[in-house]
RNA sequence: GGCCCCGUAGCGCAGUUGGUUAGCGCGCCGCCCUGUCACGGCGGAGGUCGCCGGUUCGAGCCCGGUCGGGGUCGCCA
């Protein structure tokens, strides 16, 4: 090594020795007769001091901001009243005797000082020196971090003998939920890899391999639009296990979450709460419901069975209060009805419940005296609350209320910061009607009325293994997901072993016997070779890392993470190929017509 | 793809109603400084105001388009 010591390690007892270090300049204070540099590695900043003859050789005066140098010396107890406090090297400092400019450093495209904000585009563009930015809250203490919670994983999983292996990262193009990345394969012109969005196939390969327990942090591919919490290419905890029931993997689940939020001092009792689907949108208008505030959407509907006001007839109406609500001006109001519109609904009825207990705003006067009697008390408002109902189809209704939910938890403060919640979803629907997934602008994967709310190999529950297909709407899967503090970081399912209820499911779903053969061929081969019953999990690695670092994005827990439209600022990738490079790959061959267009 | 916000010096930002030479902090360069710790002092350099077009006597500012970034909805089993 060149080095004898880590600069952040040094303390008093250390005074006397003589010790090397290597490292940055994270800031000089040169006074003339004296400077003071501060050296920073990765274990911490020490202040080395240099002066005299180490200053008259030239050199010390030279040193410039993020300069890598080594440096030699005395560690000396700081001299009374130098002492500085707010470092852990504060009481020592190290006296130069030698100073070795490793490598210069040009001037940097901005300030490597945890206290200088810069803005993503900057740091994204020099990646490398915004990871180097000291403190508890930098890129690089993410990074770190998210090192541990790779071994953590690794640790659990080990000890009860699971197997990590790796799956191909070039495969074929399978129709699961989101868009492929494709790679043109030099030696078969005009025809493709995938990269693949999971390793879910693969991985329930292994299991009829006979391998039982597979886990892999696995890099994962989808080529879909962007979002604060989404990258084109992110990772997953992929688990999957054979011979078990949801209870097993659940317990597994919380043995996992509950070892990663240890790093963080944080001690989760197990087992953790369980909703139904049902309950969480009823409840909450989400399948993944932030359970750190309560302000649960009232149903409304039989309350207004018999009402006169027209918007109220509905299939659906429900209702969330805003504590203090009716007190926000007109304008505030009006800015709730375009916030509606943005998430496509056509506004947001509210009624605004005066401190004298009489209803106000613009839906009271529709409403009879026997509803406006009731009303605060049967949605549990008080006086100077607002009340915004959304009435219609169930679902988007209610959504809308959950989206209105969140939004009031945050302008009013209702979320404790410093909780942590979390709960399984279970017993989700099986199946959702194909127009809604049309309607929505999904691809569904057969032709039928109806298609996989999880994906195609999801068991049903064991009790609707006979009914599935007679009454597909009431069908619950045997799927599970887990939620923290509103955010989906896990989910999984029992799949679907036996080759009559597979084939069963893509008759629901119309998925023709040859569809099914040219799609997961493979797959269902396997499977006619005693395919033991078997179940797994996937965990949104990127953001549990992000919730244990405290980041607003996943792309502060990613080393080299994209921006938006899937650029890459630092290799400034996607980039165009050269000619040669395309008449290689056969991008432009045409595939053989397999049949009249 | 829809909607909203932002592009001014290396970085972070200000710039009034459209009006003379576009400012501030940090950083950078030079000189000075022997106990600082976000050291300090003096001096200096650095700008096609994202790009194209329009309105105007005159545009950083107004209008249209475009590119880039961020957010949000759609989408992401």
């Amino acid at each position: 090594m060149l080095r004898t010591h880590e600069a952040g390690t040094l303390r008093a007892d250390h005074a006397g020795q003589t010790v090397t270090l290597t490292g940055w300049v994270a800031r000089r204070r040169d006074h003339g007769g004296v400077a003071f540099l501060d050296l920073r590695d990765a274990s911490g900043v020490a202040q080395v001091v240099a002066r005299d003859e180490v200053l008259a050789r030239g050199g010390a005066h030279d040193v410039r901001n993020e300069f890598c140098v080594k440096v030699t010396g005395e560690v000396r107890e700081r001299p009374e009243g130098n002492a500085n406090p707010d470092l852990p090297t504060g009481d020592i400092e190290v006296i130069v005797e030698q100073l070795e400019v490793l490598n210069p450093s040009a001037p940097l495209p901005f300030q490597i000082d945890e206290r200088v904000t810069v803005g993503e585009e900057a740091r994204l563009k020099h990646r490398y020196l915004d990871l180097r930015r000291p403190g508890a809250s930098s890129a690089g203490a993410a990074i770190r971090l998210r090192s541990k919670v790779n071994a953590a994983a690794r640790e659990v999983l080990g000890a009860r003998d699971f197997v990590e292996i790796e799956t191909p990262t070039l495969t074929r193009s399978t129709p699961e939920g989101a868009r492929d990345f494709l790679v043109p394969a030099r030696l078969a012109p005009g025809s493709w890899y995938a990269l693949p969005q999971s390793p879910q196939l693969f991985k329930q390969l292994l299991m009829v391999a006979g391998m039982e327990r597979y886990y892999q942090i696995a890099r994962c591919y989808r080529d879909e639009d962007f979002r604060a919490d989404r990258q084109p290419e992110f990772t997953q905890l992929d688990v999957e296990m054979s011979f078990v029931e949801q209870d097993d993997i659940i317990e597994l689940g919380e043995a996992i979450i509950a070892a990663l939020w240890k790093l963080i001092g944080v001690e989760l009792s197990a087992p953790f709460q369980r909703m139904t689907y049902a309950d969480a949108m009823a409840r909450y208008g989400s399948d993944k419901p932030d359970l750190r505030f309560g302000n649960e959407l009232v149903e409304c509907t039989d309350y207004f069975t018999d009402t006169t006001f027209r918007v109220f007839q509905a299939d659906y109406v429900g209702a969330v209060v805003m504590p203090g609500g009716a007190s926000q001006p007109r304008k505030q109001l009006d800015a709730w009805q375009e916030w509606a519109k943005q998430r496509g609904a056509r506004g947001l009825a509210y009624v605004l419940v005066q401190e004298d207990g009489e209803l106000g705003g613009p839906v009271a006067k529709n409403l009879t005296d026997a509803e406006r009697a009731g009303l605060a008390a049967h949605v549990g408002a008080k006086p100077g609350d607002c009340i915004f109902f959304a009435a219609g189809a169930t679902k988007p209704s209610r959504a809308l209320l959950g989206a209105a939910r969140l939004e009031i938890g945050r302008r009013c403060d209702l979320i404790d910061e410093s909780a942590w919640s979390f709960l399984w979803v279970v017993d989700a629907p099986l199946f959702e009607p194909a127009a809604d997934a049309v309607a929505s602008g999904d691809v569904a994967v057969g032709a039928g009325a109806w298609t996989a709310v999880h994906h195609a190999f999801t068991s049903p529950k064991p009790e609707f293994v006979d009914t599935f297909d007679t009454d597909p709407g009431a069908a619950l899967a045997y799927a599970y997901d887990i939620v923290c503090n509103g955010n989906e970081i896990g989910g999984g399912s029992i799949r679907i072993h036996s080759r009559d209820v597979q084939e069963r499911v893509f008759k629901v779903m119309g998925l023709s016997e040859e569809d099914a053969q040219e799609k997961f061929g493979f797959l269902l081969e396997a499977f006619a070779f005693g395919a033991p019953p078997h179940g797994g999990i996937a965990f949104g690695w990127d953001r549990i890392v992000s919730l244990l670092a405290g980041t607003e994005s996943i792309r502060d827990v990613i080393a080299f993470p994209k921006s938006g439209g899937g650029y890459d600022p630092l290799t400034a990738a996607p980039a165009p190929i050269t000619a040669q490079q395309r008449k290689e790959a056969g991008v432009d061959a045409k595939p053989e017509v397999a049949g009249p267009a």
